[in-house]
DNA sequence: CTAGTATTCAAGAAATCAATTGAGGAGTTG
DNA sequence: CAACTCCTCAATTGATTTCTTGAATACTAG
Protein backbone atom coordinates (compact mmCIF):
# COMPACT_ATOMS: atom_id res chain seq x y z
CA UNK A 1 0.00 0.00 0.00
CA UNK A 2 2.22 2.35 -1.27
CA UNK A 3 0.45 5.49 0.09
CA UNK A 4 0.22 4.73 3.26
CA UNK A 5 3.52 4.13 3.48
CA UNK A 6 4.92 7.38 1.44
CA UNK A 7 3.17 9.35 4.18
CA UNK A 8 4.61 7.49 7.05
CA UNK A 9 4.80 10.37 9.29
CA UNK A 10 0.58 10.40 8.88
CA UNK A 11 0.71 13.65 9.11
CA UNK A 12 0.15 14.71 5.24
CA UNK A 13 -2.89 12.22 5.15
CA UNK A 14 -6.52 12.90 5.63
CA UNK A 15 -8.75 11.77 8.73
CA UNK A 16 -11.09 10.05 6.13
CA UNK A 17 -7.69 8.28 4.13
CA UNK A 18 -6.72 6.73 7.30
CA UNK A 19 -10.01 5.52 8.17
CA UNK A 20 -10.47 3.51 4.86
CA UNK A 21 -6.75 2.49 5.08
CA UNK A 22 -7.57 1.13 8.31
CA UNK A 23 -10.38 -1.09 6.73
CA UNK A 24 -8.43 -1.96 3.92
CA UNK A 25 -6.17 -3.59 6.37
CA UNK A 26 -8.66 -6.16 6.70
CA UNK A 27 -9.29 -6.51 3.06
CA UNK A 28 -5.59 -7.42 2.82
CA UNK A 29 -5.77 -9.97 5.41
CA UNK A 30 -8.34 -11.59 3.02
CA UNK A 31 -5.81 -10.96 0.01
CA UNK A 32 -4.07 -14.08 0.34
CA UNK A 33 -5.12 -17.33 -0.46
CA UNK A 34 -3.02 -19.05 2.18
CA UNK A 35 -4.47 -17.20 4.66
CA UNK A 36 -8.44 -18.05 3.17
CA UNK A 37 -7.36 -21.83 3.66
CA UNK A 38 -6.15 -21.37 7.22
CA UNK A 39 -9.31 -19.04 7.98
CA UNK A 40 -11.36 -22.46 6.31
CA UNK A 41 -9.55 -24.92 8.61
CA UNK A 42 -9.81 -22.40 11.55
CA UNK A 43 -13.45 -22.51 10.84
CA UNK A 44 -13.39 -26.19 11.96
CA UNK A 45 -11.97 -26.05 15.46
CA UNK A 46 -8.78 -24.54 16.63
CA UNK A 47 -5.11 -25.48 15.28
CA UNK A 48 -2.24 -25.69 16.13
CA UNK A 49 0.85 -24.15 13.86
CA UNK A 50 2.02 -27.62 13.26
CA UNK A 51 -0.98 -29.49 12.48
CA UNK A 52 -2.12 -25.78 10.42
CA UNK A 53 0.83 -26.18 8.38
CA UNK A 54 0.93 -29.78 7.51
CA UNK A 55 -2.37 -29.66 6.81
CA UNK A 56 -2.41 -26.70 4.26
CA UNK A 57 1.23 -28.13 3.29
CA UNK A 58 2.64 -25.08 3.80
CA UNK A 59 6.01 -24.41 5.75
CA UNK A 60 5.89 -23.91 9.32
CA UNK A 61 7.52 -20.42 9.27
CA UNK A 62 5.06 -19.61 6.44
CA UNK A 63 2.03 -20.45 8.02
CA UNK A 64 3.31 -19.00 11.59
CA UNK A 65 3.80 -15.23 9.51
CA UNK A 66 -0.09 -15.71 7.62
CA UNK A 67 -1.32 -16.21 11.55
CA UNK A 68 0.80 -12.77 12.58
CA UNK A 69 -0.96 -11.36 10.18
CA UNK A 70 -4.42 -12.71 10.69
CA UNK A 71 -3.98 -11.74 14.52
CA UNK A 72 -2.30 -8.28 13.66
CA UNK A 73 -6.45 -7.25 12.45
CA UNK A 74 -7.74 -9.27 14.89
CA UNK A 75 -9.07 -12.52 12.62
CA UNK A 76 -7.48 -14.72 15.12
CA UNK A 77 -6.81 -15.23 18.56
CA UNK A 78 -4.24 -17.59 20.17
CA UNK A 79 -3.90 -19.44 23.42
CA UNK A 80 -0.90 -21.95 24.80
CA UNK A 81 -1.93 -25.10 24.70
CA UNK A 82 0.95 -27.24 26.88
CA UNK A 83 4.00 -26.82 24.46
CA UNK A 84 1.82 -26.04 21.39
CA UNK A 85 -0.08 -22.46 20.55
CA UNK A 86 -3.56 -22.93 19.08
CA UNK A 87 -5.07 -20.47 17.47
CA UNK A 88 -8.29 -19.95 16.57
CA UNK A 89 -11.11 -17.94 15.15
CA UNK A 90 -11.73 -14.78 16.64
CA UNK A 91 -15.30 -14.97 16.94
CA UNK A 92 -17.95 -16.61 14.48
CA UNK A 93 -18.72 -13.12 12.75
CA UNK A 94 -15.13 -13.78 11.01
CA UNK A 95 -16.70 -16.83 9.82
CA UNK A 96 -19.62 -14.94 8.49
CA UNK A 97 -17.30 -12.54 6.88
CA UNK A 98 -15.56 -15.37 4.86
CA UNK A 99 -18.38 -16.68 3.53
CA UNK A 100 -19.55 -14.21 2.03
CA UNK A 101 -16.39 -13.02 0.46
CA UNK A 102 -16.80 -16.82 -0.70
CA UNK A 103 -20.38 -16.02 -1.62
CA UNK A 104 -19.83 -13.12 -3.83
CA UNK A 105 -16.38 -14.73 -5.53
CA UNK A 106 -18.78 -17.37 -6.75
CA UNK A 107 -21.51 -15.61 -7.74
CA UNK A 108 -19.47 -12.59 -9.51
CA UNK A 109 -17.05 -14.82 -11.02
CA UNK A 110 -17.11 -17.61 -13.82
CA UNK A 111 -13.33 -18.14 -12.80
CA UNK A 112 -14.46 -19.14 -9.39
CA UNK A 113 -17.05 -22.03 -10.32
CA UNK A 114 -14.35 -23.44 -13.11
CA UNK A 115 -11.82 -23.84 -10.36
CA UNK A 116 -13.72 -25.22 -8.06
CA UNK A 117 -15.36 -28.19 -10.44
CA UNK A 118 -11.40 -28.52 -11.27
CA UNK A 119 -10.64 -29.24 -7.65
CA UNK A 120 -13.65 -30.83 -6.51
CA UNK A 121 -14.23 -32.67 -9.93
CA UNK A 122 -18.14 -31.48 -11.02
CA UNK A 123 -19.90 -32.33 -8.40
CA UNK A 124 -23.45 -31.72 -9.91
CA UNK A 125 -23.55 -35.32 -10.90
CA UNK A 126 -25.57 -36.02 -7.73
CA UNK A 127 -27.98 -33.38 -6.06
CA UNK A 128 -26.29 -32.15 -2.70
CA UNK A 129 -28.93 -32.57 0.39
CA UNK A 130 -29.73 -29.31 1.65
CA UNK A 131 -29.22 -28.31 4.88
CA UNK A 132 -33.22 -27.80 5.73
CA UNK A 133 -33.44 -31.35 4.01
CA UNK A 134 -31.28 -33.07 5.97
CA UNK A 135 -33.01 -31.22 9.30
CA UNK A 136 -35.97 -32.30 8.15
CA UNK A 137 -35.70 -36.09 7.37
CA UNK A 138 -33.92 -36.78 10.81
CA UNK A 139 -36.79 -35.14 12.92
CA UNK A 140 -39.02 -37.45 10.97
CA UNK A 141 -37.13 -40.32 12.77
CA UNK A 142 -35.48 -41.56 9.13
CA UNK A 143 -33.15 -43.96 9.00
CA UNK A 144 -30.27 -42.04 7.26
CA UNK A 145 -26.97 -42.01 8.37
CA UNK A 146 -24.94 -39.05 8.73
CA UNK A 147 -21.21 -39.26 8.13
CA UNK A 148 -18.58 -36.30 9.35
CA UNK A 149 -15.26 -37.60 7.44
CA UNK A 150 -13.07 -34.51 8.44
CA UNK A 151 -10.31 -35.49 11.23
CA UNK A 152 -11.45 -36.82 14.16
CA UNK A 153 -10.55 -33.62 16.34
CA UNK A 154 -12.83 -31.73 14.61
CA UNK A 155 -15.78 -33.63 15.19
CA UNK A 156 -14.95 -33.97 19.00
CA UNK A 157 -15.20 -30.30 18.94
CA UNK A 158 -17.97 -30.41 17.12
CA UNK A 159 -20.64 -32.04 14.85
CA UNK A 160 -24.22 -33.03 13.79
CA UNK A 161 -26.49 -34.57 15.89
CA UNK A 162 -26.40 -38.60 15.43
CA UNK A 163 -22.67 -38.10 12.63
CA UNK A 164 -20.85 -40.75 13.04
CA UNK A 165 -17.09 -39.91 13.25
CA UNK A 166 -14.52 -42.18 10.24
CA UNK A 167 -12.15 -39.71 9.47
CA UNK A 168 -11.61 -40.19 5.12
CA UNK A 169 -8.03 -41.19 5.97
CA UNK A 170 -10.01 -44.60 7.14
CA UNK A 171 -12.87 -44.67 5.06
CA UNK A 172 -11.77 -47.33 2.74
CA UNK A 173 -10.64 -50.11 5.78
CA UNK A 174 -13.89 -49.18 7.67
CA UNK A 175 -16.53 -49.55 5.17
CA UNK A 176 -18.04 -52.52 7.02
CA UNK A 177 -19.03 -50.17 9.68
CA UNK A 178 -21.89 -48.55 7.75
CA UNK A 179 -25.00 -49.96 6.92
CA UNK A 180 -25.84 -50.86 3.29
CA UNK A 181 -29.72 -50.73 3.60
CA UNK A 182 -29.09 -47.00 4.47
CA UNK A 183 -29.08 -43.86 2.90
CA UNK A 184 -25.77 -42.06 3.68
CA UNK A 185 -25.21 -37.84 3.74
CA UNK A 186 -21.61 -36.88 4.43
CA UNK A 187 -19.92 -33.68 5.37
CA UNK A 188 -16.67 -31.95 5.71
CA UNK A 189 -15.36 -28.52 6.68
CA UNK A 190 -17.66 -26.87 3.63
CA UNK A 191 -18.76 -26.58 0.06
CA UNK A 192 -14.92 -25.87 -0.96
CA UNK A 193 -13.42 -28.94 0.77
CA UNK A 194 -12.93 -32.07 -0.80
CA UNK A 195 -13.27 -34.73 1.78
CA UNK A 196 -16.98 -35.39 1.36
CA UNK A 197 -16.57 -35.60 -2.46
CA UNK A 198 -14.03 -38.08 -2.17
CA UNK A 199 -16.04 -40.16 0.47
CA UNK A 200 -19.32 -39.75 -1.87
CA UNK A 201 -16.90 -41.25 -4.63
CA UNK A 202 -15.81 -44.21 -2.43
CA UNK A 203 -19.18 -44.90 -1.19
CA UNK A 204 -20.49 -44.66 -4.64
CA UNK A 205 -18.62 -46.92 -6.13
CA UNK A 206 -18.41 -49.76 -3.59
CA UNK A 207 -21.83 -49.79 -4.03
CA UNK A 208 -23.38 -47.46 -1.14
CA UNK A 209 -26.53 -45.06 -1.15
CA UNK A 210 -24.78 -41.89 -0.48
CA UNK A 211 -24.90 -37.90 -1.32
CA UNK A 212 -23.38 -35.45 0.23
CA UNK A 213 -24.63 -32.22 2.42
CA UNK A 214 -24.54 -28.80 0.47
CA UNK A 215 -21.66 -27.73 2.87
CA UNK A 216 -19.96 -28.25 6.34
CA UNK A 217 -20.27 -28.43 9.86
CA UNK A 218 -19.20 -24.59 9.59
CA UNK A 219 -22.02 -23.42 7.88
CA UNK A 220 -24.57 -25.57 9.72
CA UNK A 221 -23.34 -23.81 12.93
CA UNK A 222 -23.49 -20.47 11.23
CA UNK A 223 -26.80 -21.20 10.70
CA UNK A 224 -28.00 -21.41 13.75
CA UNK A 225 -28.55 -25.68 13.72
CA UNK A 226 -27.63 -28.00 16.60
CA UNK A 227 -24.34 -28.94 17.16
CA UNK A 228 -22.81 -31.66 19.41
CA UNK A 229 -19.57 -32.02 20.81
CA UNK A 230 -17.44 -33.88 22.88
CA UNK B 1 1.39 -12.66 -4.43
CA UNK B 2 4.74 -14.14 -5.52
CA UNK B 3 3.28 -17.89 -5.91
CA UNK B 4 1.22 -16.79 -8.01
CA UNK B 5 3.59 -15.34 -10.30
CA UNK B 6 6.60 -18.01 -9.61
CA UNK B 7 4.09 -20.76 -11.36
CA UNK B 8 3.07 -18.41 -14.49
CA UNK B 9 2.51 -21.43 -15.92
CA UNK B 10 -0.17 -22.51 -13.72
CA UNK B 11 0.69 -25.98 -13.65
CA UNK B 12 2.77 -26.02 -10.47
CA UNK B 13 0.26 -25.01 -8.67
CA UNK B 14 -2.66 -27.67 -6.93
CA UNK B 15 -6.29 -27.13 -8.18
CA UNK B 16 -6.63 -26.50 -4.46
CA UNK B 17 -3.92 -23.48 -4.04
CA UNK B 18 -5.62 -22.23 -7.57
CA UNK B 19 -9.29 -22.01 -6.04
CA UNK B 20 -8.20 -20.20 -3.01
CA UNK B 21 -5.78 -17.46 -5.01
CA UNK B 22 -9.18 -16.48 -6.97
CA UNK B 23 -11.10 -15.98 -3.58
CA UNK B 24 -8.24 -13.91 -2.53
CA UNK B 25 -8.03 -11.78 -5.59
CA UNK B 26 -11.74 -10.65 -3.98
CA UNK B 27 -9.80 -9.88 -1.15
CA UNK B 28 -7.11 -7.86 -3.14
CA UNK B 29 -9.81 -6.10 -4.35
CA UNK B 30 -10.90 -4.67 -1.16
CA UNK B 31 -7.64 -4.54 0.25
CA UNK B 32 -7.28 -0.69 -0.77
CA UNK B 33 -8.83 2.25 0.72
CA UNK B 34 -9.36 4.18 -1.90
CA UNK B 35 -11.80 1.34 -3.58
CA UNK B 36 -12.92 0.80 -0.51
CA UNK B 37 -14.22 4.81 -0.87
CA UNK B 38 -15.19 4.04 -3.99
CA UNK B 39 -17.54 1.13 -3.11
CA UNK B 40 -19.23 3.56 -0.34
CA UNK B 41 -19.94 6.14 -2.12
CA UNK B 42 -21.41 3.37 -5.02
CA UNK B 43 -23.83 1.89 -2.06
CA UNK B 44 -25.39 5.67 -2.86
CA UNK B 45 -25.89 5.23 -6.43
CA UNK B 46 -24.46 5.37 -9.64
CA UNK B 47 -21.69 7.44 -10.66
CA UNK B 48 -19.65 8.47 -13.46
CA UNK B 49 -15.66 8.02 -13.14
CA UNK B 50 -15.32 12.09 -12.75
CA UNK B 51 -17.67 12.63 -9.92
CA UNK B 52 -16.50 9.39 -8.46
CA UNK B 53 -12.75 11.13 -8.55
CA UNK B 54 -13.92 14.91 -7.81
CA UNK B 55 -15.95 13.21 -4.77
CA UNK B 56 -13.01 10.74 -3.40
CA UNK B 57 -10.15 13.71 -4.20
CA UNK B 58 -8.48 11.36 -6.75
CA UNK B 59 -6.83 11.76 -10.00
CA UNK B 60 -9.16 10.53 -12.76
CA UNK B 61 -6.54 8.31 -14.11
CA UNK B 62 -6.59 6.42 -10.67
CA UNK B 63 -9.93 6.34 -10.18
CA UNK B 64 -10.73 5.15 -13.03
CA UNK B 65 -7.89 2.33 -12.64
CA UNK B 66 -9.28 1.65 -9.12
CA UNK B 67 -12.20 1.07 -11.01
CA UNK B 68 -10.92 -1.42 -13.73
CA UNK B 69 -9.98 -3.77 -10.46
CA UNK B 70 -13.83 -3.61 -8.94
CA UNK B 71 -15.08 -4.49 -12.37
CA UNK B 72 -12.74 -7.62 -12.98
CA UNK B 73 -13.45 -8.99 -9.69
CA UNK B 74 -17.32 -8.51 -10.43
CA UNK B 75 -17.73 -5.94 -7.00
CA UNK B 76 -19.27 -2.99 -10.30
CA UNK B 77 -20.49 -2.95 -13.72
CA UNK B 78 -20.54 0.07 -16.32
CA UNK B 79 -22.96 1.54 -18.22
CA UNK B 80 -22.57 4.40 -20.84
CA UNK B 81 -24.78 7.46 -19.96
CA UNK B 82 -24.59 9.85 -23.03
CA UNK B 83 -21.11 11.12 -23.09
CA UNK B 84 -20.00 9.29 -19.82
CA UNK B 85 -19.99 6.20 -18.10
CA UNK B 86 -21.33 4.99 -15.24
CA UNK B 87 -20.06 3.01 -12.64
CA UNK B 88 -22.79 0.50 -10.14
CA UNK B 89 -22.11 -2.04 -7.47
CA UNK B 90 -23.04 -5.07 -9.38
CA UNK B 91 -25.75 -6.27 -6.74
CA UNK B 92 -26.76 -5.57 -3.22
CA UNK B 93 -24.85 -8.01 -2.08
CA UNK B 94 -21.73 -6.15 -2.83
CA UNK B 95 -22.93 -3.52 -0.18
CA UNK B 96 -23.32 -6.35 2.42
CA UNK B 97 -19.34 -7.58 1.76
CA UNK B 98 -18.40 -4.10 2.63
CA UNK B 99 -20.75 -3.94 5.28
CA UNK B 100 -19.81 -6.90 6.89
CA UNK B 101 -16.03 -6.16 6.71
CA UNK B 102 -16.82 -3.06 8.45
CA UNK B 103 -18.73 -4.47 11.03
CA UNK B 104 -15.69 -7.12 11.77
CA UNK B 105 -13.25 -3.97 11.67
CA UNK B 106 -14.77 -1.75 14.19
CA UNK B 107 -14.95 -4.76 16.48
CA UNK B 108 -12.02 -6.25 16.21
CA UNK B 109 -9.54 -3.50 15.91
CA UNK B 110 -9.73 -0.52 18.54
CA UNK B 111 -8.13 1.91 15.49
CA UNK B 112 -10.85 1.86 13.50
CA UNK B 113 -13.23 3.02 16.30
CA UNK B 114 -10.01 6.09 17.05
CA UNK B 115 -9.74 7.05 13.44
CA UNK B 116 -13.46 6.99 13.07
CA UNK B 117 -13.11 9.55 15.47
CA UNK B 118 -10.73 11.32 14.28
CA UNK B 119 -12.14 11.77 10.98
CA UNK B 120 -16.06 12.38 12.48
CA UNK B 121 -15.19 14.37 15.58
CA UNK B 122 -16.44 12.04 18.26
CA UNK B 123 -20.11 11.94 18.12
CA UNK B 124 -20.69 10.04 21.19
CA UNK B 125 -21.80 13.62 22.72
CA UNK B 126 -25.49 12.70 20.98
CA UNK B 127 -26.92 9.64 20.65
CA UNK B 128 -28.30 8.84 17.58
CA UNK B 129 -31.41 7.67 16.26
CA UNK B 130 -32.24 3.97 15.41
CA UNK B 131 -33.60 2.52 12.10
CA UNK B 132 -36.47 1.09 14.28
CA UNK B 133 -36.95 3.91 16.35
CA UNK B 134 -37.46 6.23 13.36
CA UNK B 135 -39.92 3.79 11.61
CA UNK B 136 -41.55 3.94 14.62
CA UNK B 137 -42.02 7.59 15.39
CA UNK B 138 -42.71 8.01 11.25
CA UNK B 139 -45.47 5.63 11.89
CA UNK B 140 -47.08 7.12 14.68
CA UNK B 141 -47.39 10.24 12.88
CA UNK B 142 -45.12 11.75 14.88
CA UNK B 143 -43.93 15.34 13.58
CA UNK B 144 -40.48 15.16 12.69
CA UNK B 145 -38.32 16.21 9.50
CA UNK B 146 -36.18 13.73 8.06
CA UNK B 147 -33.27 15.33 6.73
CA UNK B 148 -30.78 13.99 3.23
CA UNK B 149 -27.90 16.09 3.65
CA UNK B 150 -26.43 14.17 0.36
CA UNK B 151 -26.34 15.49 -2.98
CA UNK B 152 -29.25 16.02 -5.12
CA UNK B 153 -28.40 13.38 -7.49
CA UNK B 154 -28.49 10.49 -4.55
CA UNK B 155 -31.79 11.75 -3.01
CA UNK B 156 -33.32 11.28 -6.39
CA UNK B 157 -31.74 7.93 -6.53
CA UNK B 158 -33.50 6.99 -3.57
CA UNK B 159 -34.36 8.30 -0.10
CA UNK B 160 -36.16 7.59 2.51
CA UNK B 161 -40.36 7.94 3.06
CA UNK B 162 -40.98 11.73 3.44
CA UNK B 163 -37.58 12.93 3.62
CA UNK B 164 -36.21 16.42 2.94
CA UNK B 165 -33.17 17.13 0.46
CA UNK B 166 -30.89 19.62 1.69
CA UNK B 167 -27.34 18.95 0.28
CA UNK B 168 -24.75 19.76 3.07
CA UNK B 169 -23.03 22.15 0.61
CA UNK B 170 -26.40 24.53 0.61
CA UNK B 171 -27.63 23.55 4.34
CA UNK B 172 -25.92 26.62 5.88
CA UNK B 173 -27.82 29.30 3.15
CA UNK B 174 -30.97 27.33 3.64
CA UNK B 175 -32.04 27.50 7.82
CA UNK B 176 -34.92 28.98 6.93
CA UNK B 177 -36.20 26.21 5.13
CA UNK B 178 -36.58 24.30 8.44
CA UNK B 179 -39.28 24.30 11.24
CA UNK B 180 -37.44 25.47 14.96
CA UNK B 181 -40.71 23.67 16.16
CA UNK B 182 -39.92 20.18 15.13
CA UNK B 183 -36.90 17.87 16.05
CA UNK B 184 -35.00 17.07 12.98
CA UNK B 185 -32.92 13.77 12.10
CA UNK B 186 -30.49 13.95 9.29
CA UNK B 187 -28.89 11.27 7.27
CA UNK B 188 -26.55 10.62 4.49
CA UNK B 189 -24.24 7.83 3.33
CA UNK B 190 -23.68 5.86 6.15
CA UNK B 191 -21.51 5.75 9.61
CA UNK B 192 -18.57 6.78 8.06
CA UNK B 193 -19.76 9.61 6.25
CA UNK B 194 -19.02 13.27 7.76
CA UNK B 195 -21.75 14.65 6.04
CA UNK B 196 -24.71 13.92 8.57
CA UNK B 197 -22.20 14.83 11.61
CA UNK B 198 -21.29 18.28 9.95
CA UNK B 199 -24.90 18.79 9.63
CA UNK B 200 -25.81 18.21 13.13
CA UNK B 201 -22.82 20.07 14.48
CA UNK B 202 -24.09 23.05 12.06
CA UNK B 203 -27.96 22.78 12.99
CA UNK B 204 -27.16 22.28 16.78
CA UNK B 205 -25.56 25.80 16.76
CA UNK B 206 -28.51 27.36 14.95
CA UNK B 207 -30.23 26.30 17.59
CA UNK B 208 -32.45 23.53 16.00
CA UNK B 209 -33.16 20.41 17.89
CA UNK B 210 -31.24 17.63 15.81
CA UNK B 211 -29.93 14.19 16.24
CA UNK B 212 -28.29 11.92 13.32
CA UNK B 213 -29.89 8.82 12.18
CA UNK B 214 -27.33 5.93 13.07
CA UNK B 215 -26.36 4.78 9.46
CA UNK B 216 -26.93 5.84 6.36
CA UNK B 217 -29.32 5.04 3.54
CA UNK B 218 -27.60 2.13 2.00
CA UNK B 219 -28.16 0.71 5.62
CA UNK B 220 -32.17 1.19 5.73
CA UNK B 221 -32.34 -0.30 1.74
CA UNK B 222 -30.28 -3.11 2.78
CA UNK B 223 -32.32 -3.48 5.90
CA UNK B 224 -35.71 -4.16 3.71
CA UNK B 225 -36.93 -0.79 4.80
CA UNK B 226 -38.55 1.11 1.92
CA UNK B 227 -36.82 3.67 0.18
CA UNK B 228 -38.60 6.29 -2.01
CA UNK B 229 -36.98 6.80 -5.65
CA UNK B 230 -37.03 9.84 -7.82
C1' DC C 1 17.93 -25.08 36.46
C1' DT C 2 18.74 -27.37 32.19
C1' DA C 3 17.49 -29.56 28.00
C1' DG C 4 14.39 -29.89 24.42
C1' DT C 5 11.04 -28.36 21.27
C1' DA C 6 7.46 -25.43 19.21
C1' DT C 7 7.16 -21.11 17.47
C1' DT C 8 8.65 -16.63 15.95
C1' DC C 9 11.90 -13.30 14.06
C1' DA C 10 15.09 -11.46 10.50
C1' DA C 11 17.11 -10.95 6.09
C1' DG C 12 16.98 -11.32 1.17
C1' DA C 13 15.28 -12.23 -3.63
C1' DA C 14 11.46 -12.07 -6.87
C1' DA C 15 7.30 -10.25 -7.91
C1' DT C 16 3.24 -7.19 -7.37
C1' DC C 17 0.84 -2.91 -6.38
C1' DA C 18 -0.27 2.26 -6.16
C1' DA C 19 -0.02 6.76 -7.89
C1' DT C 20 1.56 10.03 -11.54
C1' DT C 21 2.17 11.53 -16.08
C1' DG C 22 1.16 11.79 -20.76
C1' DA C 23 -0.60 9.63 -24.80
C1' DG C 24 -4.22 7.17 -27.03
C1' DG C 25 -9.34 5.21 -27.72
C1' DA C 26 -14.15 5.23 -27.92
C1' DG C 27 -18.44 7.69 -28.62
C1' DT C 28 -21.21 11.49 -29.07
C1' DT C 29 -22.68 15.80 -30.56
C1' DG C 30 -23.09 19.39 -33.84
C1' DC D 1 -17.42 13.53 -40.67
C1' DA D 2 -14.76 16.24 -37.68
C1' DA D 3 -13.95 18.14 -33.29
C1' DC D 4 -14.59 17.41 -28.63
C1' DT D 5 -15.12 15.17 -24.34
C1' DC D 6 -14.64 11.53 -21.27
C1' DC D 7 -12.23 7.77 -20.16
C1' DT D 8 -8.59 4.15 -20.39
C1' DC D 9 -4.01 2.45 -21.22
C1' DA D 10 1.12 2.35 -20.73
C1' DA D 11 5.26 3.30 -18.59
C1' DT D 12 7.74 4.66 -14.40
C1' DT D 13 9.11 4.90 -9.61
C1' DG D 14 9.06 3.53 -4.95
C1' DA D 15 7.02 0.70 -1.50
C1' DT D 16 4.89 -3.66 -0.09
C1' DT D 17 4.12 -8.56 -0.25
C1' DT D 18 5.46 -13.46 -0.25
C1' DC D 19 8.26 -17.26 0.50
C1' DT D 20 12.69 -19.47 1.92
C1' DT D 21 16.41 -20.20 5.04
C1' DG D 22 18.68 -20.06 9.32
C1' DA D 23 18.96 -18.19 13.86
C1' DA D 24 16.79 -16.69 18.18
C1' DT D 25 13.14 -16.83 21.49
C1' DA D 26 9.81 -18.67 24.81
C1' DC D 27 7.86 -21.94 26.83
C1' DT D 28 7.29 -26.73 29.08
C1' DA D 29 8.90 -30.83 31.11
C1' DG D 30 12.00 -33.32 33.84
Amino acid sequence: MAQRASATGASSLTAKTALFDEFARLGQALANGRRLEILDVLANGERTVERLATETGMSIANASQHLQVLREVGLVLRRREGTHICYALHDPQVFDLWRNLRTVAVQRRAEVGQLADAYLGARHTLEPVGRAELLRRLKHGEDLVVLDVRPAEEYAAGHLPRAVSIPLAELRRRLRELPRDREVVAYCRGPYCAFADKAVRLLHQAGFRVRRLEDGLPEWRAAGLPVVSG
